[in-house]
Order: structure tokens, then C-alpha cells, then sequence
RNA sequence: GCCGACUUAGCGUAACUGGCAGCGCAACUGACUUGUAAUCAGUAGGUUGGGGGUUCGACUCCCUCAGUCGGCACCA
């Protein structure tokens, strides 16, 4: 896939196709002031001020009209600067380019302005030097979108579009977002029987269906037997509590806004929990602790409720209750480093076995001006952040920085993952607290004998297993892996007279062995079955018929091929087995 | 939550500008006994997301509520 934002040429393209795009908007909408128009990840768009006119469909279409005719004028693109005096009286009457010439270094005097035919528009540049190259495009998608990206400020129009060099690289971004929807985790879950949603259980509220409780399942199970390899200790706590619990670990104050109301229950106040931290530091609480038995792992896949607004949820990447494959490490601060590689460690191990490559970290740091959403506390927050830092160089693994995304409590760094359609999202985190532990008194007695507050290290493989299902349906397209499959392996008889006996035969076997195993004894043809276990993605399709009867062999056609393969039913086992264990991936 | 679009049987869809709600798959019944992506025939299935309005007449136009989708904002 290509990164419009990386490639050089690319870039110019598409930032002079917003530019052709924005001449073109002045022509039918003589009243429209522009704000920015970036190139991004897929294409560019730009911010528009209509007034009151809102754009539909039919205006995209006019608007790609206008904008081929503007290529076709073939007008050359000429760079002038003129000083920031000038320009700001050149603009005078449009507050957005103001506001954006205030805005700019003060060290720079002059600024570039980019003129094609009837059209000028400040920008740093640089552009393409003819419209007439800004010709295979497609204009992808409009909404609103709010000024400066603050939801307190008016909302502008934004259209978006992408630009190539050829009409056939077009073409083929074109069908590559046709084919990134067919792999869409909400169109799979549905073919596949994995989870559903509805109207009268609530939005945002995913119940998982037969063939999706099997996947999850066998999910919580590799998770779990990971981590009991490596010490955690699991526990299960209650999915609501007390509001006292909240308000000592602060998230009625910081976090209030994602929480579901407060319930009143005779004359006490719960909440439905939006994480897993506050039961955790109270089990640890629990019992007094030396410093001999530090790091100790608590350990949960712990269900949460936030209260997500409405227009963020989406299918099972993004919902209103969701599982978390939780841990809090309670450890010394000489600790920190061995523990918070050791769990980064663990990812990268999941990550592997899974066969997941493209993902990227983020630290997430806080923004130091914001003084609401963050527990204050300069040094803490420094030394945190350090500590992060050291062991990400440490590591020598590659990451961003990305200021006031972090939590509340602490630095973090967070697994980025991108799916299909939409925007990236965070699988895997990794926190480091100095603050929660105090909160809640909790303490160790060191070798002095003297009592300690331990640091938390907050951090879940899984971010959440409906996610972890959402993205897996869509890094395979639907074609699970053996380990995970909901059915492993459909048996099929060439004719129920002959050869059902023997179909019979092997799906006992297979069944006894612990494979997940349907037999398909309908009275139909061979061809119609095939084609049905074909749809629903299994693994292995087992054709037994005379030939196979005769030789007491197997017959299979593995999903995503359509060559067929006999063997004896030893060696098919032995490759059952061999599949499962290297978690061997059907869909690349 | 905000901006916009959308919602027709279990699923996928059709119905020009307001004029008899159709088709395919699945389901059910029967026949066919089948060698790698759809055997044939028949049956049943709909207050066109809910509510209200305009009209002789509404899937179609208007209002409203709910949900879904694309973005924005927010975020595991």
C-alpha cells in the first residue's frame, strides 16, 4: 500500500490536486474560504467554509466536473512570494488565511503563494507546474469536520480525494478499496456466524455467536497459558463497583466523561467498571508484601463498560463493552526496566506466533499544558517518561512520541494497528504508574524494613479480545488458521449410499481426536457442498468418495487452493498437528 | 456528540418523475444418489426500521425517533 504522505511525487500530486479541487470550489462557490488542504495517508483533502450551503453527492460529482475542466485549461502553476504585510492585506477579508499567516514562524517574513489561472492560494508548496498533470483523480469522501480539530469550534466541510499519475494506478486504489471492504471484520463476522448486534440489546453491544465464542475462547486460553508461563497470577473480579473505588483511583475525576452514569443502590453509588486498575490495587492491598516477593503480576481478562459516544463505535473494534486481557505488575522501581521489557517482549512473541507485522509503537506521553486531564506532578512525570525512553532506546525498537495521549497516571507506550477501513487503533499497552499505587496506600517492606510504595506497570497484550478478533478476521480475511478455526475440517461424501460408512469412519476418529469436525451427509452433489465449506472459509475440506474407500486414504483441498491432495490418514493427522503448532496462516 | 448519506423477507438486492412490492440465495416439501464453487420442480416467507403528516393513492415527498455507514471529535 502505498503512504501518499511518504512518497515525494506522490505528495506534490495530491497537494496540487487540493489546490485544483479548491479553484474548483471557488468557481461554483464563489462565497467559500478555504482552510487547510494536507495531503494525508491516502490522498488530500480540504477544509471549506460554505456558509450555509452543505455539500451532497451530486455537488462531488459537479465538483469533479469543474475540476476536470480546470486540468483541462492546462494552466501553469507560478510560485511568488510577497511579504507577510502584503499578504495579510491581500486577505484581509478571509479570517482563515489571517488566522493562519498569525500563526506562522515569526522568523519567516515573506510567504509563497501559488497561482493557477483565476486561483491563488498561499501555500508552502512546492506544486506540480501544470494543472493539466492533476488529471486521475477521484474525489472519495466529504463530512464535516471541526475548525482546528476542537469540537467547540464551528464545523467546515471537508472533502477528501486522491490523485495519481496514471489512470490505471487509479483504477487499482480504486479496486483496492473495494477489496478492503470485502474484508471489513463487520462483513466477515457476519458471513461467518462470529458475532451480532442488535437494536433491542443496545448499540454498541456485541454477542458472540457460536462459531465467534469458540475463536474467543481458544483466544483467552493462548493468552492465558502465556502468561502463566511467565508468573502472572489471575484473578476475577466483579465488572462494577463501589464509587469510593473510582474516586481514590481518581478516574472519577479524570476519566468521568467515558464512564457510564452512577447508579444509586439504597444509599450507596456504583458504577459499571471502565477498567480493571482500581480492583487490582485493592487485591493487592489485600496482603502485606515484602520486597522478596516483588514483581508480582495480578492478571485478569476483566470485562469493561465505557460509555463510548455514539458516533465512535464500529463493529467490534470500537464498542461499549469489551474484554481486556489485564495485568498490573506491582515491582520495585529497580524493576521497571526488566518488567516492562519482559512484557514487550511478550507481545512481540504474540505478534510473531500470530504472524502480525504491520504494526508500529507510539509512547504516549502527557501534554505538560494541559493541567486537567493529568494527575500533576512535574517530577514524576518526567521521570517516567525518561524511564520509557531509556528502554525503548534499550530495546533499539522504532517509535513516535506523541504528546497528551497518555494516561492519566502515566506515560504509556501503545501497539498501533491499522485496519481495513478506517482509522489506526491501539492493540496492545504497555503503562507505567507512580501515582494509582499512592493513591491506594499500597506499600512493600523493603530490605531496611522499611515500607515502600511499589510502581505499577499496567499492561494488556490484547487490549481488548473483541478487537484482537476484529483485526484477526481481517489480517486473514476470514480464512482462520487450524488453532483458531470455529470448524477445522468439513468431511464430505461423494454419495451418502457408498461412502458415508467410511465418511463416518474418519469423522469419529478426527471428532475423538479433539478436531473441530462437521460431517456434510446432506443428499446433495459434491459440487454444492464443496462450494458451501468453501464460502465459510474452512481450513481443511476432506473429499472421501470410492478411491478413498478402497485405500482407506484422505482426500483434502486446504482453504485458498484449489489443488487436492490424498494422503494416508496418518500423514494427514501428522499435518493437522504440524498446522496447529506452527500456527500456520491459509490467507497470504 | 457533530456533519452527511443510508435502512425493502434470514442474507444479497429490484421497483422511471408518487400508481398492483418483484428477483436470487437460504428455509420447507418432493424427485434426483451425485468426484471438488450452485440438480430440478413446488411451497411458504413483507404493516418496505418505528411513529406521525401531505395525497384519491406513499418503498418513493415532509416531520420525528431509532439504528447502520463515511468522516470529525473522542479512544482499548
Amino acid at each position: 500500500m502505498v503512504n501518499f504522505k511518504e512518497d515525494e511525487k506522490l505528495n506534490i500530486l495530491n497537494h496540487s490536486c487540493a489546490h485544483l479541487m479548491a479553484q474548483a470550489i471557488k468557481h461554483l462557490y464563489p462565497e467559500a474560504k478555504f482552510w487547510v488542504g494536507p495531503v494525508v495517508e491516502e490522498g488530500f483533502y480540504y477544509d471549506i467554509d460554505l456558509g450555509d450551503e452543505k455539500i451532497t453527492e451530486e455537488d462531488l460529482e459537479k465538483i469533479e466536473r469543474e475540476m476536470k475542466k480546470c486540468a483541462k485549461d492546462a494552466k501553469n502553476i507560478i510560485r511568488k512570494e510577497i511579504s507577510k504585510e502584503e499578504a495579510l492585506e491581500q486577505f484581509k477579508d478571509d479570517p482563515y488565511k489571517v488566522d493562519l499567516i498569525e500563526r506562522m514562524d515569526p522568523k519567516e517574513t515573506t510567504i509563497t503563494m501559488y497561482t493557477q489561472g483565476d486561483f491563488t492560494d498561499l501555500c508552502r508548496g512546492p506544486h506540480v507546474e501544470n494543472t493539466k498533470l492533476c488529471k486521475n483523480f477521484k474525489l472519495t469522501k466529504f463530512s464535516g469536520a471541526y475548525w482546528k480539530g476542537d469540537a467547540n469550534n464551528k464545523m467546515l466541510q471537508r472533502i477528501y480525494g486522491v490523485c495519481f499519475p496514471t489512470e490505471e494506478e487509479l483504477e487499482e486504489y480504486l479496486k483496492e478499496l473495494e477489496e478492503r471492504a470485502q474484508r471489513d471484520h463487520r462483513k466477515i463476522g457476519k458471513d461467518l456466524g462470529i458475532f451480532m448486534m442488535s437494536d433491542l440489546v443496545g448499540r454498541g453491544l456485541p454477542m458472540y455467536l457460536p462459531n465467534g465464542f469458540i475463536l474467543w475462547n481458544i483466544l483467552e486460553t493462548y493468552i492465558r497459558n502465556k502468561e502463566l508461563e511467565r508468573g502472572y497470577l489471575h484473578v476475577q473480579t466483579p465488572p462494577l463497583g463501589n464509587v469510593n473505588l473510582y474516586k481514590t483511583s481518581g478516574h472519577l475525576a479524570h476519566y468521568k466523561d467515558a464512564m457510564f452514569p452512577i447508579m444509586e443502590v439504597e444509599d450507596e453509588e456504583y458504577v459499571l467498571r471502565p477498567m480493571n486498575c482500581p480492583h487490582h490495587m485493592v487485591i493487592y492491598g489485600n496482603d502485606i508484601h515484602s520486597y522478596r516477593d516483588l514483581p508480582i503480576r495480578i492478571a485478569e481478562i476483566a470485562r469493561d463498560c465505557r460509555y463510548e459516544t455514539s458516533g465512535s463505535l464500529k463493529g467490534i473494534e470500537r464498542v461499549r463493552t469489551f474484554c481486556q486481557n489485564d495485568s498490573h505488575i506491582f515491582c520495585t522501581p529497580e524493576q521497571i526496566e526488566q518488567e516492562f521489557k519482559g512484557v514487550v517482549d511478550l507481545i512481540l512473541e504474540v505478534y510473531k506466533e500470530m504472524g502480525i507485522e504491520d504494526f508500529r509503537f507510539e509512547l504516549s506521553l502527557r501534554d505538560p499544558e494541559d493541567k486537567v486531564k493529568y494527575h500533576q506532578d512535574d517530577e514524576m512525570w518526567n521521570t517516567a517518561e525518561d524511564a520509557l525512553r531509556k528502554i525503548m532506546k534499550d530495546l533499539g525498537i522504532p517509535y513516535v512520541e506523541k504528546i497528551g495521549e497518555a494516561a492519566f497516571y502515566g506515560p504509556k507506550l501503545d501497539v498501533q494497528l491499522k485496519p481495513a477501513v478506517g482509522n489506526e487503533f491501539t492493540l496492545s499497552t504497555c503503562q507505567l504508574d507512580f501515582c494509582l499505587p499512592a493513591r491506594f496506600d499500597l506499600n512493600y517492606i523493603d530490605s531496611n524494613g522499611e515500607k515502600k510504595t511499589p510502581v505499577v506497570i499496567h499492561r494488556a497484550v490484547f487490549g481488548s479480545i473483541d478487537r484482537t478478533i476484529a483485526f484477526y478476521l481481517e489480517e486473514t480475511r476470514g480464512y482462520l488458521p487450524l488453532w483458531l478455526a470455529p470448524v477445522q475440517l468439513e468431511v464430505l461424501p461423494v454419495n451418502n449410499e457408498y461412502h458415508l460408512e467410511y465418511a463416518e469412519e474418519v469423522y469419529n476418529k478426527l471428532k475423538a481426536l479433539g478436531f473441530r469436525v462437521n460431517l456434510d451427509d446432506r443428499n446433495e452433489k459434491l459440487g454444492y457442498k464443496m462450494r458451501e465449506a468453501v464460502l465459510k472459509k474452512i481450513p481443511y475440506m476432506i473429499v472421501l468418495g470410492q478411491k478413498e474407500v478402497d485405500n482407506k486414504t484422505i482426500s483434502y483441498r486446504r482453504a485458498g487452493s484449489e489443488e487436492t491432495t490424498t494422503v494416508s490418514y496418518d500423514e494427514f493427522i501428522e499435518l493437522l498437528n504440524s498446522d496447529i503448532k506452527n500456527k500456520k496462516r491459509y490467507d497470504k
